[in-house]
DNA sequence: CTGAAAGCGCTAACAT
DNA sequence: ATGTTAGCGCTTTCAG
């Protein structure tokens, strides 16, 4: 830099201030082109890691992912990796697991390297790593997942509204002994589309109370298929299954066809998220389309907020999901829909809250 | 740590080499003890933006990916995640496109970012970037992609005995009017799957100079679908396929579809990489199997041997790759085998060499 | 084995 | 609008 200074004929903080575009107004121009042009003869560049110590501020983001990394998380680190490199940020990533400790520990290390804020893709309903976040002012959004209190801004689907609108498609179908393939519900996830699963079935006048459920530990498809086993012995009867996830729903067809069951004939499969390739497997999975890359360029524009202006109150993007149609879902089989459904509903439960 | 140095009754300098594990051994173990203790009740941290100015050192490794994340590259990422962050190191992602001169700049950023290391994922058969790291004494190390000449060291699947175990498999079954949808021969997977595939034909005595050959110009079901068209429609006789990679396969079957063909009773189908669900999609496909997050972790010990010892030989890990059969492939159709092959053979061409 | 002191490259008061 | 100066928090010679 002091080469640069040098070369230029200026001192060093006029080269400082020449070369980063905040304060590059403070320079008349001239100087700035006479810095530009000398920096670039040395093929000259700021070092951010001198710039870093001095100012505290990294343009450094962290992000937080689940270390079982299923498809949904990709895009959405790609789409906030790509809008944040757009505004000069570098994304560091960290795969955290279950335990908490390590989360903390881990996001410990990423504010010792100075980032400027945090992505957390992670969250339970009710997270530590959140009250750590806040506690320590690190800039934080999250994102997919939300917690039950509104603590921190992020973006996420309808989850509520996607089951529902997976429950009405079905009951347009004519069916009525639909059950429910559930997540976890320590995620926002799990949880809320169990519930818009349950007011959804109340809003088409069908049981809500007793309708069967089964929640599969974590989001993959020998859980899926653990949690439809037990679904199916309990309840052969039902006549079609609302999964929480399409990894849940691909549990369910093995499950099926272990059971000399045909999809959608015995039973229709409504899955949430549309991942890639659930166009191609036998039969296409109808499910709920979430633009995971959407939220992460959101997620990415709100942290950018959250680090301009601190204590900005927190806010929550709600991206709302769609009903792809396909070939899991159809009329149920004669003879099965015993309990009748209220005439023909979309009668979507509009006044549900969407409180995780 | 003047604090931490005050409450432990030491220098500063001192309390430096107690943290540091590489120069704890300086200390003597009671003053280490006590300044351990110290820095514990303050909740004291190194801060590893200041050592790395000092040092020039940063425990941050760079890895660039490319932009259309494609299911290979995340399993890579998240070995080569693992691996590194048991050794202290973070990583930051930059998710590249075809642009070689933002691909040098990014290269540039985390450069400047004091990165320890780059690994590399997006190498074409000659690519600049690779120059620009050698150039710049940037230990890396290359992934999934190698590049004509070995000038960095590498992990990479035998792209050209996958090919060989694909069409081994085919002429086992019977076939013999065999076709190629290749990938990018830019890069060394869609290069040196042709030539196995090439060399694997002749091995069986087929005609290897005049087999039917597409080449799609991106890995994607897109590309694929168009190349698998051409393929189709200038050799509506051929009663196989051996695709690049998944992704194309995929492709394939929906021309098949389309053109209401029926694979494999019609075409029978490989792909390469068996990424996620294409067990489940209908067919099963029939496929390469690479353990990419493999690759991942062992180009990361790959890149730490790098980092430790600068100049080290360039080196290529070769990770063996495994044909798993589903239901995409079948003996051919009646009538179909003009050409005959040399009898049953696994006359795998084993002195074909694996140069780029 | 430990203390002293210099300085990595930059930025932000403050002064002019 | 630009120059001066004092560090950011650490590591690492060099002395002792």
């Amino acid at each position: 830099m002091k080469q640069v200074a040098e070369r230029a004929g200026v001192h060093v903080s006029t080269v400082s201030r020449a070369l980063n575009p905040e304060t590059r107004s403070m320079v008349v121009p001239e100087s700035v082109a006479r810095v530009m042009k000398a920096a670039e003869e040395l093929g000259y560049r700021l070092d951010p890691v001198a710039a870093s110590l001095r100012t505290g501020r990294s343009k450094l983001v962290g992000i937080l992912v689940p270390d079982i990394a299923t498809n949904v998380f990709t895009p959405i680190l790609t789409g906030a990796t790509e809008r944040l490199s757009e505004h000069g940020y570098s994304v560091i990533v960290a795969y955290v697991g279950g335990d908490s400790n390590k989360q903390l520990d881990l996001a410990q290390g990423l504010i010792a390297r100075r980032v400027d804020g945090l992505i957390v893709a992670t969250a339970s309903r009710d997270d530590p790593l959140v009250t750590f976040c806040i506690e320590r002012g690190v800039p934080s959004v999250l994102v997919n997942r939300a917690e039950k209190e509104t603590r921190l801004s992020g973006v996420v689907s309808d989850d509520l509204l996607g089951a529902q609108l997976a429950v009405d498609h079905l009951v347009e179908l004519g069916h009525s002994r639909i059950a429910h393939l559930g997540g976890p519900r320590e995620h926002s996830t799990g949880y809320l589309r169990h519930r818009g699963f349950i007011h959804a079935l109340a809003a088409n006048g069908l049981d809500a109370a007793s309708a069967p459920t089964e929640f599969a530990e974590t989001y993959t498809r020998e859980q899926g298929a653990a949690a439809a086993r037990r679904l199916l012995s309990a309840h052969p009867g039902i006549t079609a299954i609302v999964a929480a996830n399409d990894l849940l729903a691909l549990g369910a067809y093995d499950v099926i066809r272990e059971a000399g069951l045909n999809c959608p004939r015995d039973i229709s499969i409504v899955g949430h998220n549309d991942m890639p390739l659930v166009d191609m497997v036998e039969p296409p999975l109808t499910t709920i389309r979430i633009s995971h890359k959407e939220m992460g360029r959101q997620a990415a524009d709100l942290l950018e907020q959250a680090i301009e202006t601190l204590d900005r109150p927190a806010r929550n993007v709600v991206l709302p999901p769609k009903l792809i149609v396909r070939g899991s879902t159809g009329a149920p089989r004669k003879g099965a829909g015993r309990k009748s459904a209220k005439a023909g509903g979309t009668n979507r439960a509009a006044s549900v809250s969407n409180e995780v």
